[in-house]
DNA sequence: CCAGAACTCTAGCACCGCTAGCCAATCTGC
DNA sequence: GCAGATTGGCTAGCGGTGCTAGAGTTCTGG
């Protein structure tokens, strides 16, 4: 009965260093550097042993996204936490998010970018991620007038997530980013 | 001479066999399908041949793009022309843009989305892609207040592409696009 | 102690982007 | 008109990818 525990917590624990693996040589080399050969080697153990883990490079890659949620709620949160009025609240929490895209690309692409099988449109949305969503939808609040605040939140977050897409690969001037994103919060900040 | 001349030609357009294989294939079965062998096979010359033409496959995948910026700027150019006040203007070309992104998906992303070695910041933009942006900007143009044009349609043009992208990958609610595209002009072309 | 189950590994498949080097057709100068 | 240089396309192959079949080893329960 102990071995079979031991086992299980074994495995257990290979599956969070493969997925702490593939996380750290994408945010450190990309995620193009992150390829099952590799991943093997780090964890010290073969190939094979990555898909009775995971159904397939697509899964690690999801399961480090995951993780990602996590972090970036985190960030939100904080970022709400230390503002002091509504709206700086709202410049606050789009600097954070701008923030953690550029601080971790990788970490963002898995999370929205990348063709990874994590269908949260609706259904089944990690719950790391709602609550990032939550303290968007939290920080907007004041600011959605009439609109829906789920759909007004949705909008905004798009906004940041396009500014920070576009910037990445470069179909943006990086010296303008702060004063767009101040154009955004100032647009979506006004009232009535 | 007369020979060379021809030599040019079918050479050119071979070259233009090679963009329109890419795209055809991207567009009907996605990017992932389009291979430099199948791209070989379709165009009825060996691999090697393509890299006589372009420096690799992002090169080919950059020049569908800029066809495809070009077809964009058309769409753009006709919301645009048809919008009987500032403010409708500005909803279609929102909605025209939008349209653009779900009817050609695999376009759409080698425009935008896939890293491909088009550097379109500021320095060497393509020509086409700067008509599509001229478009947005003339449009915003009577609502961009104090701000400065061009950073101010950076920033609609990343809401929009943000809304495209999110949904795309399934993080967005599909029945609530035409909602969050009307907030998003709402908020755009607030006067004051 | 041993048969069977559970697990991990080696080896390999089919594919990818890309390129070296050969070979035939063409052009050039005599 | 013809030898030699040049061009242009081809075959074949390199080193890589994600993934898997099947062999071998270790452990478990009777």
């Amino acid at each position: 009965m102990s071995i079979q525990a031991r086992r299980e917590r074994e495995r257990a624990e290979r599956e969070r260093a493969i997925i702490a693996a593939a996380r750290e040589l994408a945010e450190s080399e990309g995620w193009e550097a992150v390829t099952t050969r590799r991943l093997a080697a780090e964890i010290e153990y073969s190939q094979p042993v990555l898909y009775s883990h995971f159904k397939g490079k697509d899964a690690i890659m999801a399961a480090v996204a995951v993780e990602g949620c996590a972090d970036l709620a985190v960030d939100l949160a904080a970022a709400r936490a230390a503002a002091t009025d509504p709206r700086r609240a709202v410049a606050g929490i789009a600097t954070a998010y701008a923030a953690f895209a550029e601080r971790r690309p990788a970490l963002y692409d898995a999370i929205f970018t990348l063709p990874v099988d994590l269908s949260f449109g609706t259904k089944e949305t990690p719950v790391e991620l709602a609550r990032a969503f939550a303290e968007l939808a939290q920080t907007l609040r004041p600011f959605a007038g009439d609109d829906d605040l789920e759909t007004f939140t949705e909008t905004f977050w798009s906004g940041l997530h396009g500014l920070v897409t576009l910037m990445r690969n470069g179909r943006l001037r990086r010296d303008e980013h702060e004063r767009r994103l101040a154009i955004l919060v100032d647009r979506f900040t006004r009232l009535g």
